[in-house]
DNA sequence: CTCCGAATTGCATACGAATGCAATACTGCC
DNA sequence: GGCAGTATTGCATTCGTATGCAATTCGGAG
């Protein structure tokens, strides 16, 4: 009963213990320095040293401890991701994404997950509890947040969302350039009436893409314009349309949609309640690109968006900050993608 | 030029260096371990000791360092979750739900996404050197990985998989007895020649879905039985039901695909290509219940996983483990729920 | 006012790895 | 073989927090 710390048979491989890299160095006779200097990239070590540790290494199953790692170096090698409504269909294909750039340059993802987009109280307090490297977000901040954040000192990365009141980096899709897109075809294909469909309240992202589309639908002299809220849902997409109907008395020329899951709410309760054939009798267009907007009974007529380059520029725009954190905030924005669909009666694309 | 270390003008917010709880310590005029164990649960600490400490912590915008809390008490009270192909429609709701569930209890969680189910090499010596607290996984890990694991001492919970080698807890849903159901009750209801849509080689749950399937038919004296396989997406259902077709020569009475997603797919082919009524023409299910399977277009008849109970589940189990090192290894089966949909032609439902 | 037990507080050390500096081992060259 | 210069290695310290133990304070009872 002395001090039998890491005195565990060697040969037997069950240890109680991790063991550390003093272990390790006792094991290959050696300093700690040494094995520590074995499992660094730019360390100099030489080729004896570094197999007579990794051959003490393996025997012990040690592998250097991050934590104590990021203790010393200031660096956890972590970034937080924060997204919301990721049942929206559209923010998986990001989170996977993002998850895999990050990975492939060694940065693990610290995943915050919130039900609603204001949840972000208690989540700002852990992310700096456990000292993140940066930090990726797909929900609103608030100024004060914002603040504390910034005193910090971690860059932050916004993605589909930005700030007024400070300067801030971000990545985003230009919702209000795919609205032009998608307002200017309907009207150039004979619609007149229209419906804006809008998804929830908190959602940057979805007051955008309904201020593009209002103030087109104003630029282009159209005036008959009914507009519901919904939250982004299928559900709340039926519900939203048959609410359109009874708030102007008929059915709109044309709805647009939030995004493309409510815009297939609003085909089916159109198709089902009401009888009309999509796109002949009433158009239908959404946003995003998800998906399942591209299955037969659908094919919406949509901007879909450049995830692929979006999740990649929005990493690196992150990583280069962690290295530099001089640079100063940029804002990048992605061009959707037009996709001419089938839910929409358009005219032939001209080129 | 002396050493201002931690010497910043108090009066001004930035700091150079993040507060320590030495220097909220210096500030409020007592020692290190009171600032300790101001923010600690179970700690001892007077009324008035707590108000100077957090004036002080306030006025230095501290927080407490999780990384080095985590290297002295050897929790790190954060969780690996381990998700492949998040892109099929049903895991983003898992993932965000799990997140859910261990952050109300105090868990953060590290997320590793993999492209294929088979790419876990790495994953696993990044989770050992970030010292997880445990491991949730939605993906298989090889024996030799999973004795890794198990030498390190870190519980490990797999969700719809389980590994015949080692002994591991597990939370599942009967894939087997959900495919039953499904096989009866399209038997029952006159079905007699069967296409069954696989999904991934390499994906468990797939196989044993086909599996569950096939046995069920073989058990109900079915044997025209035509099986061809995918991947778990939309565009390969199309192409699966196109192969199934020519590969019998004709239609089968229905088809049993893999997850909703594929149905999906077999469903617009059956339709498009094939000018067949679902269901009077051909029957057509699937599995997992995600949310465009109630989409109105499909309707697509289905065995729901409940997903919420599983990972309520899943995440007790895994800290139950995490607290209790010793607690044995547990499987718990959820069974499916039936939906009847519409996307096949059953008797009504007896009770 | 005194004394006892309980509640607080401080001291000193531990967690596991990285790193500046000094000591030592090599290398090639004359 | 000797020497300068470089590449390795070890020593000692550091990162920021938690915690056992001893010292101190506090509260109340007698």
């Amino acid at each position: 009963m002395s001090k039998p710390q890491n005195a565990a048979d060697k040969t037997l491989k069950t240890e109680k213990k991790r063991a550390t890299s003093y272990d390790v160095a006792a094991l290959a006779g050696v300093s700690q320095s040494a094995v520590s200097r074995v499992f660094q990239d730019g360390a100099s070590a030489s080729k004896a040293m570094r197999e007579r540790v990794m051959a003490a290494a393996d025997k012990l199953g040690y592998r250097p401890n991050a934590i104590a790692r990021g203790l010393i170096t200031q660096r956890s090698n972590m970034v937080a991701v924060v997204i919301s409504k990721l049942t929206n269909l559209y923010y998986p294909e990001v989170l996977v994404q993002l998850t895999q750039r990050f990975s492939e340059r060694g940065v693990r993802v610290l995943l915050f997950a919130l039900e609603r987009e204001s949840d972000t109280g208690r989540v700002v307090e852990q992310m700096l509890q456990y000292r993140v490297d940066g930090i990726l977000t797909a929900a609103m901040f608030s100024p004060k947040q914002l603040e504390t954040i910034e005193n910090a000192h971690i860059p932050v990365v916004f993605y589909n969302r930005t700030s007024k009141e400070h300067l801030v980096s971000s990545v985003r899709c230009d919702q209000e350039e795919g609205e032009r897109w998608l307002v200017d075809q309907l009207v150039q294909a004979g619609h007149r009436s229209f419906g804006v469909v809008e998804g929830p309240a908190d959602s940057v992202v979805s007051i955008e893409r309904k201020m593009g589309a209002l103030n087109e639908l104003e630029q282009m002299g159209i005036s008959d314009v009914t507009t519901v809220s919904g939250d982004f849902g299928y559900e709340t997409g039926r519900a939203c349309f048959a609410e359109l109907v009874e708030k102007r008395g008929s059915a709109p020329d044309a709805v647009i949609a939030a995004n493309d899951v409510m815009a297939i709410g609003c085909i089916d309760e159109a198709r089902e309640a009401f009888g009309l054939a999509v796109p002949d009798d009433i158009s239908i267009v959404g946003f995003d690109g998800v998906g399942p907007a591209r299955y037969a009974a659908y094919e919406v007529t949509t901007v879909r968006q450049p995830v692929q380059r979006m999740t990649e520029s929005a990493a690196s725009m992150l990583l280069e900050r962690i290295e530099n954190p001089e640079l100063s905030p940029e804002k990048r924005a992605f061009s959707g993608i037009p996709i001419r669909g089938g839910s929409a009666r358009l005219n032939p694309a001209d080129e």
